[in-house]
DNA sequence: ATCTATTGATAGGTATTAGTTATTAATTAA
DNA sequence: TTAATTAATAACTAATACCTATCAATAGAT
């Protein structure tokens, strides 16, 4: 016989209540079962726990070493599913998470209060990288998931589209009187009349921006290259030229008092979304930062 | 359904060989029944543990939080099973026992040799207190068990006897000519009209003494009185007189160059055994004392 | 693409175990 | 001595753990 739960539990309901008939009735049993259970906890490891006779009952030296280390075992035994419990209702957990710069300048801040709100006991650890670490860092098992623009190399990745970011020109009032009446939305190349700050080269916003210039043959006269939206806006407000953003970006360029267009969605469109590892399956708490994504964000 | 040390222990083993049919040979069981017993447990605690196609098998975030948790509450159970058990074979153990002075001077370091080697593991802690004390100290349940003669009061408690002290006289060359050929063991009364070396007033031995020679109207010359039988032993080694002491006490006795004759054995014979609790069963470790203590002094 | 081997899930039946009621034995209190 | 209380035992029943047989899904080989 090998020895169970139920047994050490019992044992220990009769240690305290020094009666098989109460604990039988307070585990709702009847007498001979609680009788039986502890004959066989008894025989299992090998001694009497307690010295019965029909009208006394206590414990052994032996069953008073072991009563502490019974309960003990029991509540940690019952701790520790209590714990794994929680972490399947998102009572606790963890949950590591990468996001894209754009992203979390803009949309992020909001939507970590919408998450803390629903489960409010979930340890989120935010890492703020670029695309492509961010991506990696999920290849690599670092972060559970990544919020980014998908990549070329999603070997192993899942991507789940949240929704499209669309691109939108920026200027100051230096460049109003010329392009507010321009319709960018049809034609963005007058768009390549004006001077540009862009971001760095190994941007992903200028890398796409490079390549969708070059197919359309269009030339941009960039005069500064800055490594992040905030300071290209900083430029902008200065006149120094016009700039494209993502569409996300446009509350934080309003607030430098920026003016913001449309231009053709067609041309510069890109899928955000959730990167996730294909084989492993994501925990409770991912799994609701995904959901919460989707109805929130769609 | 409640949670089983099974289920857990299948789930660790399906865990560590990241195969359902491995684990079931490895516990001698069939694949289904290892596949139900950890449905049956995630059903429990509320949510998966593996995600699992038919050709791959991996814990989900949860399992892999749960899986040190469920080793190390396995390790703490049969840590503690096994402990008990140990209790029970004695391999482990500790022992309080209370010895009175006339014992532990004599026959006990033997003795104490002996118990140790049959039972090495057993923790076996030794005091020293005069005979009520030691009674006194396995009432209030500070020792499971006592060796000394026994007292009056013996409400609650349960006395072994083990073997009987005679008593035997003590003197040295200074009163061999006139002892030596005198028949103590038919008539004592020739002993007192020698200067006498006693025990205190609130030893046991000089109490029955006392009681025993007034009995018999007999009138004793103490000349000395002291608080240890050792050094009784020294004062009749110096001439000082003649000691009555029990005859434990030989080999002590002889040590000092001293001679003993026993005297009329009716007169002075106490039973000394074993003191325990009348309802306290005793702990295996005990057990083995009072066997090894009947079989070896009686 | 098709087939084969492997792996976990499912279904249905059986053996084991846990739990039940009824009764007995022992012991204290009246 | 009797009544009441308590744990152990016996005999029976319900629950469940486990087995065999089979199915479904998938990776790798042909």
């Amino acid at each position: 016989m090998n020895v169970t739960i139920k047994q050490v539990t019992l044992f220990v309901e009769v240690a305290r209540s020094l009666s098989f008939a109460r604990a039988a009735t307070a585990m709702h049993l009847s007498q001979p079962a609680v009788s039986l259970a502890v004959q066989n906890l008894e025989q299992a490891i090998g001694g009497k726990l307690f010295a019965r006779s029909t009208r006394s009952l206590e414990l052994t030296p032996e069953g008073r070493a072991f009563y502490p280390t019974a309960t003990r075992l029991l509540n940690d035994w019952n701790e520790a599913l209590d714990d794994v419990h929680n972490l399947f209702t998102m009572q606790r957990g963890k949950l590591n998470i990468a996001v894209m710069p754009s992203f979390s300048a803009n949309v992020l801040p909001e939507f970590v209060r919408q998450y803390h709100e629903q489960y409010p006991k979930v340890n989120l650890s935010i890492q703020n990288i670029v695309m492509d670490d961010a991506i990696e860092s999920v290849r690599k098992g670092r972060n559970e998931l990544a919020i980014s623009f998908a990549s070329e190399n999603m070997n192993g990745l899942d991507f789940t589209p949240l929704y499209d970011v669309t691109f939108m020109a920026v200027y100051s009032d230096h460049f109003l009187s010329k392009l507010q009446h321009v319709d960018l939305t049809n034609d963005w190349s007058a768009l390549f009349e004006f001077p540009m700050v862009a971001m760095d080269k190994d941007s992903t916003v200028r890398r796409w921006l490079d390549e969708t210039t070059q197919a359309h043959n269009l030339q941009s006269q960039i005069v500064a290259e800055v490594n992040q939206l905030d300071s290209l806006g900083q430029l902008v407000s200065m006149g120094l030229g016009v700039g494209i953003v993502p569409s996300l970006c446009e509350g934080q360029m309003k607030q430098l008092g920026l003016h913001m267009q449309t231009i053709s969605p067609e041309i510069l469109r890109q899928p955000v979304g959730v990167v996730t590892r294909s084989q492993s399956p994501l925990s409770i708490a991912g799994q609701g930062m995904v959901d919460l994504l989707k109805s929130s964000l769609s």
